[in-house]
DNA sequence: GTACGCGTAAAGTCACACTTAACGAGGTGA
DNA sequence: TCACCTCGTTAAGTGTGACTTTACGCGTAC
């Protein structure tokens, strides 16, 4: 009976055990109405769905329930898709299959090299991780220097961009959501 | 004028190079709506939404503003988080800031271990990468095999488990969105 | 018993998510 | 200079469905 409006709302309330008349007075609305919207009786609109989720302290779109490709997907190393620099500075492997909500990367600087001539934004979150050598990240014209192990996490929607200013070959791992690379 | 209604349809149509008119016979709905919507004056059904967000083959959390904290967050190697395994199997240590839609996490494996006692999901989906030996995930009961350099990619909410069964440590790094672990 | 709590059902109402139609501003070609 | 596109915006009007209140049936505790 899921109708084409179904939100994960029951799922999340029920695992905060946490009463439908207790979570209607914490947000301000009837009891009713969440139960309707639960069992996909009535669409609840944006705003009361954006408070069921701040009640709930959940992302909003992880009560969006989207029909997904519940798929499995193998990348082997040599079969992964390499993407070609627009001006040839970085290397960059896909490792992630390319469809879902998350995109990862391999990118291999040579010294000298960087991610992309200019810092430049796109919508979406990303998170790199040095595996080898050193990396400089720029971030809204702030330098962050990383080495081995150390990691950033940055709203991609910032200008960014990866540099290496050593002497030696930089290797990290981007991973990105949503992809937009 | 952002209100707090506001969706990010403009940005990605605007890309798409689509018209107000063209977007509005592709979906069936007045072009009038989406202008509306477009500057926050009329906040649109979830279904409305939907419509749009497949119509521009966007994921429909995509188009939801969220309010974000445009930070930026460095994770030194040694300040890592530790995640003490709930039974003493895998070594976790999350390589992420613990904000945003993005987590992302080391694993180590010692040869017999596994990343916890059965399978499990999570309403979330992740890719994993291994670095260095040899690693068995199960997914829905099927055994992939991955060496160093490959990858795989699945719905967290299908039961999965990683376990290493080789004579060597094996290491590898998952990304998980939204994080649930 | 009766007095809580739970989720559901039914009925009513008013806001607001939509429509259609007209408008002003650019662009383009004859 | 017209006329004639197409763009996004505005204004006004309408119907529906997202909400409320109220009442119900069920379990459980005292």
């Amino acid at each position: 009976m899921r109708g084409i409006n179904h939100v994960r709302l029951r799922e999340v309330r029920e695992q905060r055990k946490i009463s439908l008349r207790q979570l209607a007075a914490q947000v301000g609305m009837s009891a009713a109405l969440i139960s309707q919207v639960e069992r996909g009786v009535t669409a609840p609109s944006l705003e009361t769905l954006r408070k069921l989720a701040q009640a709930l302290d959940e992302p909003l779109f992880n009560l969006l329930d989207e029909p997904e490709e519940r798929r499995v997907a193998v990348v082997r190393r040599e079969r992964r898709l390499r993407l070609l620099p627009p001006d040839g500075a970085v290397a960059y492997a896909r490792i992630s299959p390319g469809f879902g909500r998350l995109e990862v990367l391999e990118g291999v600087l040579q010294p000298g090299d960087s991610s992309s001539p200019a810092p430049w934004g796109h919508p979406s979150e990303e998170c790199a991780v040095v595996l080898e050598g050193d990396l400089n990240v720029l971030v809204e014209g702030e330098v962050h220097s990383l080495s081995a192990g150390d990691s950033i996490y940055f709203d991609s929607r910032l200008p960014h961009l990866y540099r290496n200013d050593s002497q030696h070959r930089t290797v990290y791992i981007v991973a990105i959501t949503p992809p937009s690379y």
